[in-house]
DNA sequence: TTGCTCCTCACGTCACGTGAGGTGGC
DNA sequence: TTGCTCCTCACGTCACGTGAGGTGGC
């Protein structure tokens, strides 16, 4: 019979450990003192605590340990668990990587740029929404806000004329698949609940769509509003520099409010959502 | 200015995720009401929110994201910190490769044996240690036990004859690289302290040295002695399925205590340790 | 008697999630 | 007045590490 404290150096566990597989149940002591509560193990009890680390250094957790270790586990449940954690495994081993090339990029974007860059990348999930829109070519840049704003003025009206209630925020979508500063197809839309939209009897010329849920690049930009393609190429490079690719028109929310309203063009905050195909 | 709710939804965090930047400085609201304590936040503040969610997303603990935030971290610091993640995030991929070898190897074994099978095997790191020790040519298996239990009790006798007191547990170490039935190369040695060693005068024909610290790959086993085999074979197969090789000669711990004193030998606890080359 | 080992609480770790119990604003 | 939102504690998570305070065995 061992007492705790050489039983733990023969296992390379701490005494507080074994103390704790005790209590949970994992290894009992072959013996326990009446009157010192003293714990006693013997020699054979050590093929049990090595079995115990090494399904611990698979992964598994003390209590799927303890479940792994009652007498009547069929072994098919015993594959079954090793091959939950062998994807589990696969997963982290993935994870690990993308986080590496994300770190990797930073490094290189440091390098480059001699600190942390103006604008944050980071992935989110945005749900499907209903959108309403008037959908516009732009046949030059210089003609940019004006077509946007009057498109806006009129899709509030017929919303209004509809007697529904646009959503917030509004967003313009952009559909062109490559860089432009000819012929810009722009879709100016706002957010509305999916009953108000069929409650449209005669839409036309407002498009009534679903805006597909996405995974999106997320960069948020405050300040001039004509800088906010400082912003888009932030996302796109990101996108590229962590081996993504476009799945989608990239999305501009007007988190300040409506563009119409707005007073101060210099300072406004809208997010860039750039949808990533997964 | 926003309510934490809908700053929360804004930027896809919990409403205590928020008072938790809060309290820890990271986030503070640009405004917090004197009489009800509500917090309000601006939308200014969102990029600043989504800098400490793309930190976060490279793996920082918040306290770091802290010290990385504060305004006057030089760049080479920054790119300590990075490179520091990045070190460690290779090393995670690294282990989480290895352990997923490992639970393939399992489930391999388990497909083989239906079930898990008698052998833990764990890598443990074991401490250099100063042993005494004898050396004998086994010339077939059948003297091992006659032979080893002789050179121990040679080893003890010389032992005593130099008042060195014998640590415990003795073990054996066999030197042959290959398996082999002739010939075994076989070393009984015991454990001293090195003060006790040096002053032993004329040691021959003892052999003094230091045995060296190692990885090794540990299995115990409980049984009958002649069965210790199955051990070591467990332990090889175990170093071939993850792609180790042997960095020294095995060595065989007599856990239970002195063979010449055990009065069971089918009820032994002993452990075999194979060094792997690192 | 003096160290050494053992015992049982109980707090700390990390980034929140999840109530409990109470209050403010429409 | 009724929901809804906000507030501040405070416990729980996971596998221990690390004292605190006290006792048993040589």
């Amino acid at each position: 019979m061992l007492k705790i404290g050489d039983f733990s150096q023969l296992g390379q566990v701490s005494v507080r450990t074994l103390r704790l597989y005790d209590e949970m149940g994992l290894l009992k002591p072959a013996h326990v003192d009446r009157f010192t509560d003293y714990r006693y193990y013997s020699l054979d009890q050590l093929p049990r605590l090595n079995r115990i680390l090494a399904l611990k250094d698979l992964g598994f957790s003390l209590e799927q340990i303890a479940r792994l270790l009652k007498e009547d586990v069929p072994p098919e449940r015993l594959r079954g668990m090793l091959t939950m954690r062998q994807a589990e495994l696969e997963q982290q081993v993935e994870d690990a990587q993308a986080r590496l090339a994300r770190v990797e990029a930073r490094l290189r974007q440091i390098e480059r740029e001699g600190g942390l860059p103006r604008y944050d990348v980071i992935v989110k999930e945005v749900e499907a929404q209903t959108v309403v829109s008037l959908r516009r070519i732009v046949p030059t840049m210089n003609e940019m806000v004006s077509i946007r704003c009057a498109a806006f003025a009129s899709l509030y009206r017929r919303l209004e004329q509809n007697r529904v209630e646009p959503g917030t925020p509004e967003l313009a979508i952009y559909h062109n698949a490559e860089y432009t500063e000819e012929n810009i197809d722009m879709e100016a839309a706002v957010v509305v609940e999916p009953d108000a939209a069929a409650s449209i009897a005669s839409p036309a010329p407002l498009i009534i769509r679903e805006l597909p849920a996405a995974s999106v690049a997320s960069v948020v930009h405050h300040g001039r509003f004509m800088d906010v393609c400082d912003a888009i190429v932030a996302a796109y490079a990101w996108m590229a520099a962590n081996g993504g690719s476009a799945g989608g028109p990239y999305r501009e929310i007007h988190l300040f409010g409506r563009e119409n309203d707005w007073h101060d063009m210099n300072a406004v905050t809208l997010e860039v959502q750039l949808p990533l195909a997964s």
